[in-house]
DNA sequence: AGCACGCCGACT
DNA sequence: GTCGGCGTGCTC
């Protein structure tokens, strides 16, 4: 007997073994996918793992219900390197399995039924029996979803299984592909008047039909091109109207074809590539230099040094030797204007893997990536491009390597792409630069430690000076009443300045909305969100109240909740209260504004940057989005409204997190000939971190967040696991933390803190408690992992604690 | 994780 | 009396 072993998409930490014929043994490879029935309505698309013929004990195995793939679509790397993150962030194979594959590779089983030919007995049937089968007289099948909407409630399964047990129906299990590869459509004369010498003839045919016929004579020009010809370009070319074309399509004189494109195209041409400047070329040597005893490379070049150029040398290099590159970024540094320039240098090398493309173009890039197709040869991607089937990989950048989002939160594999990416290349012996101008702590501290290399490019490019960084103290200007809202004087003064020269202003808020509590002057009530721990946030565009955790609105109330008075005041203020006061300030200016809420959709970003571009907005307001890999030549002068918020921020990463969103910020002032400015408005101008910023010292802040990683055990000194629980009941949330924390005290001892709430304590009407594990470098990661395991086996052992959701996050910094 | 099975309260 | 609530156990 022939059996395999397959990974199935769900949170289960084991394969799970399925019957298969020896023809079937023959032909599947570890790698491909096949439909299994697993429980009992459920069809799943699981994943070949091994085939072997130890008969399972204790059950019968099922069959295997269809074969999916010719060929394996994931790889053998692959599959360790899903086994290393599933073992490393501590999630199932299943989990990694499910976030790896574009969603249109896990098929979904839509379940129909259909009517037994010949039933006749219909006075056996019971009143809904009867509705169903009377409802299949009219169609030949039904879905589930209608049947429901039929009987009007949800639970319809045991009447279908009474239906099939009387044989009056039969499931129908219908298993489709969501991928449907781009059909171009396509246009040509049919047969007789295929040849040329007829043509004569059909003019004649149509001599009463005269836009027809200059159709048909557009349509030969076009053939002397010896090209397909697409039906939009001859109706375009002809000026005709689609009437036109169909009239001929209904007379047989022409017919459709198709030819199958693929969506990721480039037209265009390439070019050289840049001669890289003194510095640059130092850099790309010495990055050269270092890879011969390094794995990984780290990259500190300041903003605007011109770190692409260097990559773009280096990518150039390995794909001339044939190898694979993955270029990785964080989702929002992800910028048309980088694909152009990269598209500019590499054409019809380079695919896009990103969120916003759509899901057949995600499965295009797999299977060029898995074909090693010349156009997949260098792919630039968010972090779950990391999950191509790379087969011959050979060079991995990590641009922006300090950014927090390259790390998944929710849901599993909670895995931080940078040092997944890592492991990538080990499997592939291939080599991983990181660039930053900021780097994270961790990562500097890995390559001062020689376990990275170390690479530095201290000069902008051009030479232009790094921004004049400018610290204004908000107190004092508040005490001597010099404010304006939320401008001081002298950034205003600043704004001015700039807008005389014709120059262009960037203004960084990190909040989005109007602003983010409105709070009763009466009583000092303000409106909270019914499902969260969190106040609700103003926006003025709609005017209404939201909530930024599970996306609540509510219509802005006219008095207060708590004491009915009408004084309700908004505090605090986000970006759209400044684009309102920018528009009092500076009437004749345009400003525009770029946050979450003005990018939705694939385009959104693309329409704002653009317009800035341009130079049609003046001012741009905006969050921590513009902070990313953005080139504007004209910007001199960029605010920082409020420095604040940010450093006061409850998490032992919030100053090293400043300093890089301030520097990053900073950095897109004066990108081309002028040195640009800074202005950081602060209540507390002599912050260390602040300080640091404004004199640019990296190694400062550097030394001074290692020493406190030190102190208090933090990374990269100690490792941190963080767990979470959730449940709807907060009683049984808190018990559940404090025996989860007892236990796992006896074990670890003062490495455990907690349980504590975090600052938001409730979402979506989820309490949350947060344990936090910090592991020595030198403990045994996996003892303490199989540790945790068995205390988290024993907690979901009682009863009472087996409904609260727990999540394991490995490194979850 | 889903999802069916099974045992208790509030309604026609 | 039933419907439907959620606790419990299983999925090859």
């Amino acid at each position: 007997m022939n059996y395999t072993n397959v990974i199935l998409p769900i949170p289960l930490q084991k394969l799970f073994t399925y019957k298969i014929t020896a023809a079937e043994a023959n032909f599947l490879k570890p790698g491909m996918r096949v439909a299994v029935e697993f429980g009992k309505s459920k069809i799943f698309t699981a994943l070949v793992y091994n085939i072997h013929n130890t008969a399972p004990v204790g059950y019968e195995a099922k069959e295997i219900y269809q074969i999916l793939d010719e060929v394996p679509i994931v790889n053998e790397l692959q599959l360790k390197h899903w086994e290393w993150i599933a073992s490393y962030y501590m999630c199932s194979l299943g989990e990694v399995f499910r976030a790896a594959l574009p969603s249109a590779f896990l098929l979904e089983s839509e379940t129909e039924i259909q009517l037994v030919a010949g039933f006749k007995n219909e006075e056996l049937l019971s009143g809904e029996e009867f509705l169903i089968f009377e409802a299949l007289q009219h169609q030949s099948q039904l879905s589930i979803s209608k049947i429901i909407e039929i009987l009007g409630k949800k639970n319809v399964f045991p009447i279908i299984k009474t239906l099939i047990e009387k044989n009056v129906i039969v499931v129908k299990e219908q298993i489709y592909e969501q991928y449907k590869p781009k059909l171009v459509k396509y246009i040509r004369l049919k047969e007789p008047w295929s040849a040329s010498e007829r043509l004569s003839e059909l003019l004649e045919t149509l001599s009463r039909a005269k836009k027809q016929r200059e159709l048909i004579l557009t349509y030969f020009q076009l053939q002397s091109l010896k090209k397909p010809i697409k039906v939009a370009q001859l109706q375009e070319k002809a000026s005709a109207s689609s009437a036109v074309i169909k009239a001929l399509l209904d007379k047989d004189i022409f017919e459709l074809y198709f030819i199958q494109k693929d969506r990721i195209s480039f037209s265009g041409k390439t070019s050289e590539i840049k001669e890289l400047t003194a510095h640059q070329q130092e850099a790309y040597s010495a990055i050269k230099d270092t890879f011969n005893t390094k794995q990984v490379t780290l990259l500190k070049g300041v903003t605007s040094s011109g770190k692409t150029e260097v990559y773009v040398k280096l990518i150039k290099q390995l794909l001339d030797d044939g190898e694979q590159v993955l270029y990785l970024l964080p989702e929002i540094a992800l910028t048309t204007q980088l694909i152009e320039r990269l598209q500019h240098y590499f054409g019809e090398y380079l695919s896009v893997f990103h969120s916003k493309y759509s899901m057949n173009e995600r499965v295009e890039v797999w299977n060029n990536v898995l074909e090693n197709k010349q156009k997949a040869q260098l792919i630039l991607g968010a972090r779950s491009s990391l999950f191509l089937p790379f087969s011959n990989l050979g060079f991995v950048i990590v641009d922006e390597e300090h950014e927090p989002s390259f790390k998944q939160f929710d849901p599993a594999p909670r895995y931080h792409a940078r040092d997944a990416a890592i492991v990538l290349a080990n499997l592939h012996n291939a080599k991983v630069l990181l660039g930053s101008a900021t780097p994270s702590v961790e990562t500097f501290y890995n390559a001062q430690q020689g376990k990275y290399g170390l690479v530095e490019l201290n000069r902008r490019f051009g030479d232009v000076l790094l921004p004049e960084i400018e610290l204004v103290d908000v107190k004092e200007k508040h005490r001597k009443k010099r404010m304006k809202g939320h401008f001081s004087d002298r950034l205003l003064e600043m704004i001015q300045d700039a807008l005389d020269e014709k120059e262009q202003v960037i203004l960084f808020q990190n909040r989005r909305g109007f602003a983010p509590v409105v709070e009763c002057e009466t009583c000092g009530v303000s409106p909270q969100c019914p499902q969260c721990d969190v106040s609700l946030t103003f926006h003025s565009f709609r005017k209404e109240l939201r909530c930024h955790y599970c996306g609540y609105r509510q219509a802005m109330p006219h008095n207060c909740g708590a004491c009915g008075s009408e004084k309700l005041n908004t505090k605090g203020f986000g970006t759209e209260q400044i684009e309102a006061e920018l528009e009092q300030l500076f009437p004749d200016t345009s400003i525009g504004r770029m946050d979450l809420d003005t990018t939705r959709g694939k385009y959104g970003y693309q329409k704002i940057i653009g317009k800035f571009e341009a130079q049609e907005i003046d001012i741009l307001v905006g969050t921590q989005m513009l902070s990313k890999g953005l080139d504007f030549a004209n910007v001199s002068l960029v605010g920082i409204m409020s420095a604040d918020s940010m450093l006061n921020f409850p998490d032992f990463r919030a100053h090293e997190r400043s300093y890089q969103l301030m520097v990053q910020v900073a950095g897109r002032a004066g990108r081309s000939k002028k040195r640009g400015k800074v202005a950081i408005q602060t209540f507390n101008p002599y912050h260390q971190i602040l300080q640091q910023v404004s004199t640019n010292s990296y190694n400062e802040m550097f030394k001074e967040q290692l020493d406190e990683r030190w102190q208090y055990h933090y990374p990269p000194f100690y490792r941190i696991i963080k767990i979470t629980l959730r449940h709807k009941d907060f009683i049984r949330v808190d018990e559940g933390a404090n025996w989860l924390g007892k236990s796992l005290t006896t074990i670890f001892k003062n490495q455990i803190l907690g349980p504590t709430t975090p600052a938001i304590s409730k979402i979506r009407n989820y309490f949350i408690r947060h344990i936090i594990i910090k592991i020595p470098q030198k403990q045994s990661l996996s003892a303490t992992k199989a540790n945790i395991l068995r205390v988290k086996n024993s907690f979901q052992a009682v009863k009472q604690f087996r409904s609260i959701k727990f999540n394991i996050d490995v490194d979850s910094y």
